[in-house]
DNA sequence: TATTGTTATACTCTATAACTATA
DNA sequence: TATAGTTATAGAGTATAACAATA
């Protein structure tokens, strides 16, 4: 492979950030989560209070796809909507018993398929990979840090 | 950031693989080539005479897919489309010279964004990216060791 | 009968703009 | 007048199935 793009870091990261979504999405199946249902559960645990606003500039999502995933999520009651009392134009999100539930059981089952996608790399090369890419995105998506 | 999902390798592998994508797109809109118009260019020079079945299998794109590339890139005489005088059901892809012409203007550009993309890492690290990139996708896509 | 390339079409996904309710 | 959330809709992107030509 001398191809100069082909074998390229941009290309396989690109490659690799496809298949990793793939397999996520495909194991996330059984519990009838999509990889981004997954992301507003984990992202509303740990930021409690938070409006549909913030979850959308942290998540990179449009604020009308949040609105879609806020609905179904709530129509499972995984999560509720509440009006923020200072302020009524904001919906506060919070999870509900079942919602915190099936979080936790989408992390096991997260990290299970994480662990399986980089099962050619010892535990320090994984670690290796998290933080390079910790360091590329960085500048650009401050709030991951 | 102590979220387990959102400080994971598999979803920092997720972000970047989409803003690199969005970073190469965006410099190689001033070439009016898309990535994937660059990546066929690139595949046909390096891999001569293949078919386009050969492509889209390569490349992980849909064969309809593949037409519609093959389409523009031949209007604009970049490449060109001859039947197989061995198997006259195949299409033998090649560059023209301009195409050759834009391919290497292309690599060139892709390099610099590519650069531009990784600046935070040393040269070291790039290389160590690339290769923990490289160990990963090898079982899923073979080909591209 | 199988395979390559093609077309047409239906489906999904996304963003845009317009609306409401609050501030 | 501006902002949070919502809705409706149009556009892009994709895959599916059916087709023609060749093996």
């Amino acid at each position: 492979m001398d191809d100069p793009i082909l074998s390229s870091a941009a290309y396989l990261l690109f490659k690799a950030g496809h298949y990793v979504h793939l397999e996520i999405e495909k194991g996330l199946a059984e519990l009838d989560l999509s990889p981004r249902e997954m992301l507003v559960l984990s992202f509303v645990d740990h930021h409690a209070g938070l409006s549909q606003q913030e979850l959308s500039e942290r998540l990179g999502l449009d604020p009308t796809i949040v609105v879609g995933l806020v609905d179904g999520l709530e129509a499972r009651d995984l999560l509720t909507r509440s009006k923020d009392p200072g302020d009524r134009r904001r919906n506060v999100l919070a999870l509900t018993t079942a919602g915190a539930a099936l979080r936790k059981q989408a992390v096991v089952s997260f990290e299970a398929l994480q662990a399986n996608f980089l099962e050619p790399l010892s535990a320090t090369d994984r670690d290796r990979l998290r933080r390079l890419l910790a360091e590329v995105l960085e500048p650009r998506v401050p709030w991951l840090r």
